[in-house]
DNA sequence: GTCGATATTATGTGCAGACATATTCACACC
DNA sequence: GGTGTGAATATGTCTGCACATAATATCGAC
């Protein structure tokens, strides 16, 4: 028993074999690097993992403990829609329908944090793979945040942002939706096939950078790694 | 500047002010510990949990670089039904539709990994948010992992299998779909409302124990912590 | 008995050093 | 020119120790 993944593992194990249960109190750092031989460090850094994935709750002089009610912790990988559609082995394509400065509606300026009344670059565009539309974006986009922009025909909002605003913060959201008269049209579906949603608000330190809303063809599926 | 979330901010900060551009291959640890004058294990500790996040990406004997094409990790809580409904301080109400041993659709065998011909028990049940039904959930049980069973009438199966068959894996899916006319029926719906669907397979080392179908009524939303 | 100071305890984090491992690069060799 | 080998190097991980911190338990004063 060497090595911080070993341990993890046999805990994993100890808790799927109920020798620990949920609620109950596992031994101490301490005790768990003494039976092992190892340094508790090592001890540490495994429970530590597992208290990240929500498996085991560590509170001071408490203990450790094996969570009781647990919340299952899905992480999604969201890439560029562009290499999303790649992945799949899909010929990428992408198409501009509208670039305009205008008022964004209130819903949107409140998500930004933004004073009603400001302006902002409103982009809309259709992404398509093997040529057929499947993700309609309707994009907000500050300004101020990018004051130089380059040709949304050529490059998505997407891809350049990611490439010259990185690692902002953010927040997203999943929901479904039933496709209007005009999304339907553009995405050549049916007037209220059932859209999958994502919602994405982002920020640079304080700054509202960009809203987006994805509405992807029926089909598509998100997914978990693990 | 000592502890290692001061470094990891003031590597995001660094990241942000441009100082280090996507691509490019940050200073050693050995280097970044000299000028902060902390330990290689500290900076290697903060640089570890800016990686698990996908900012930065390692590798031995090459360093440390910017994530060129980040891809947005997402950590979304799963709770259970009814504690994810008081949560939103709504009144939470259940009711069991349907329990019968049957023999499950191919689709669903396949993805638990069974030979076909095989039972499973069936369960179909109904969530309710102050009174109104929200949730359609269509599960199929593995009988032999969970040989002694509750009364589901009492109890959801969701939430007994938490407290029983603990820290199962599993595999998790988004969709949306439109309502069909016995889900519109029973979630009191137009026919063709988009749903939010979300598919769970869980397994339990190597053992198929449960999948389930939940079927949103319009006006859920999935959102992220951060 | 109640309240508050103090001791105790388990985890959180830090340090210095060591060795392991993956990968690259330079160089000798054919 | 191509190829294999070994040196160099950055990260990965472990050890043993120390002190910090948070939460609880204990015990004395009143």
């Amino acid at each position: 028993m060497t090595g911080w993944e070993e341990i993890r593992d046999e805990v994993l194990r100890r808790i799927r074999a109920r020798l620990w249960v949920p609620g109950a109190t596992i031994p101490t750092e301490e005790a768990l690097a003494q039976e092992w031989g190892v340094a508790r460090a090592t001890v540490n850094r495994a429970l530590r993992e597992l208290a990240g994935e929500g498996v085991l709750e560590r509170r001071r002089k408490v203990g450790t403990r094996v969570t009781l009610h647990p919340v299952r912790k899905a992480t999604l990988d969201i890439p560029v829609t562009r290499r999303e559609i790649e992945a799949r082995g899909q010929r990428y394509g992408y198409r501009l329908l509208a670039q305009a400065e205008a008022e964004p509606p209130p819903a949107v300026a409140l998500r930004l944090g933004l004073p009603p009344g400001g302006r902002l670059l409103r982009l809309e565009c259709l992404h398509f793979a093997d040529g057929r539309p499947v993700l309609l974006e309707d994009r907000w986009l500050n300004p101020e945040v990018v004051p130089v922009l380059p040709d949304f025909h050529r490059i998505s909002a997407n891809e350049w942002l990611v490439a010259h605003v990185p690692w902002t913060t953010g927040d997203i959201a999943f929901s479904a939706a039933n496709a209007t008269a005009a999304e339907a049209r553009l995405l050549d579906l049916a007037e209220g096939a059932a859209l999958f949603i994502v919602e994405r608000t982002t920020w640079e330190s304080d700054c509202p950078v960009t809203w987006v809303r994805l509405a992807h063809a029926p089909g598509y599926r998100m997914h978990t790694l693990l």
